[in-house]
DNA sequence: TCAAAAATCTCATAATGAGAGATTTTGTTG
DNA sequence: CAACAAAATCTCTCATTATGAGATTTTTGA
């Protein structure tokens, strides 16, 4: 995970923003990254001069506006950003809820896209903000697809949280768990993530059947009975399983 | 412009993404860029393993989720964004509009924030997005306050635009007509960018009094009268004017 | 299963990043 | 406005390390 070079070393040097420091000096990047001041100043100028961090008088140095460009590029290419939105659509007009799609990657889930059609959607998760792995309908339809090596050290790493949302109290247990979320094709949770909000979420497959998004139905608990739930899951399990079909697609190469 | 070390040539993979090229084969890379296949791959394997690019199976090499991360964060830190979106809200709730903070870097327009009153806002020109420079209300109210020599190159690669726009017929012409935005305080373009809609901007300073953003109400041209408009544009300038302020204000440091 | 394409590895060589310390630039104070 | 302090840049040597031709391995598609 260290940079072992000056390739990986200008890169580390984004990696250090983060929600609880979006703003560095100079100075605290030398101590935390450990450079010297002129090969700080040279990777900065490099990345200020790319536009990926920029520096304002008062706040020392934060990310640029070359971020925000290739955010919309992203937003234009990201197949599950293209596939997702139309079957979001579908879901926000079937009920009244959020709807979103979020990609699963190097152990973090991240919203892409999201629909609403409730007034004031509680979406504290908007595109871009990585959600907590051990909580939620989300990150469980994820995990119960996942190959046994790669989930238990996930596991055993949340287990405190997994525990408190009664999903088991030892790994074994968990696994048992998710064996069933497994068989019914998408996950619930009960205001896990968000106080009387229910969570309906089911997996999305790549072309090797390897788990990579999920689809979310975030709706308020008292809207939804124990019937409607199924009912919201297999629709969700459907969208999902429409969308893994679309992305492994062969698409029309841009024009040569 | 060239990357002259290997640090910017490993920026410089994503640098060649856009609009009109969101995927990319290595072996288009390796004829766009001039890197050998080794390198090529070497940069590919650092910028994926650090989330800037993915590939999938079908379309290639495609910019990645550390970009949708990093870009929340930058909704989170960028001051434009931060002390913008509370004007934007008192703008749209005063008028039947959409109202937008863009800001310039690079000789580019990108907007930042945007926030919207009427049923369906007509944006082209979403986050992220970089604006023509050559026509628009927003690309003049900049325009008039950058200095000379910066301005001057600027004008004449854009002439054919700016003529288009009936700004005059020469670079001298332009510079005149640039100056009354100046003494105005505001820009208003009649449907220059989209059809049928006016354009009105103002623009937002640093603490060196240099231009650094635009703050811009686009409104349906059957909506308003001349008169509004000049009320409108009063209305921009103060809330740019604000933005400004707020800016340039020493601001707290996070907790040390 | 096998052939073609894609990606990775090896290794000698030259290129070029690193950093200590000096120097310049910028901002802030009386 | 001057003089100081802090921030950023420059210089220059040295050793590190990035490079690419070609071979090799892995993956993909038939």
């Amino acid at each position: 995970m260290k940079p072992t070079n000056s390739l990986e070393r200008v890169l580390a040097v984004l990696e250090v923003f983060s929600e609880e420091r979006l703003e560095w000096t100079p100075e605290d990047l030398m101590r935390e990254l450990g450079y010297s001041r002129p090969t700080l100043y040279r990777y900065l100028k490099i990345l200020k001069d790319a536009g990926f961090l920029m520096s304002t008088r008062y706040s020392g140095v934060t990310l640029g506006p070359k971020v925000v460009e290739m955010d919309y590029l992203t937003r234009r290419s990201d197949p599950l950003v293209l596939h997702g939105v139309p079957y979001l659509k579908e879901l926000t007009a079937a009920y009244s809820c959020t709807a979103m799609v979020l990609r699963w990657y190097g152990n973090k889930i991240l919203c892409v896209a999201s629909e609403s059609s409730t007034k004031n959607p509680i979406s504290s998760y908007p595109r871009g903000r990585p959600m907590p792995l051990g909580r939620g309908a989300i990150a469980r339809s994820i995990m119960a697809l996942l190959p046994r090596p790669r989930l238990v050290p996930l596991i055993e790493r949340n287990l405190a949280d997994l525990r408190s949302v009664g999903l088991g109290d030892t790994a074994a247990d968990v696994l048992k768990s998710l064996k069933k979320v497994r068989k019914a094709g998408f996950a619930v949770a009960y205001g896990e993530v968000t106080p009387g909000a229910v969570g309906i979420a089911a997996p999305v497959f790549d072309d090797r059947h390897y788990p990579n998004a999920s689809v979310c139905v975030t709706i308020a608990g008292t809207l939804v009975t124990g019937a409607q739930i199924d009912e919201i899951g297999a629709e969700v399990r459907r969208v999902a399983l429409q969308i893994s079909a679309n992305q492994a697609t062969v698409r029309q190469k841009s024009d040569a």
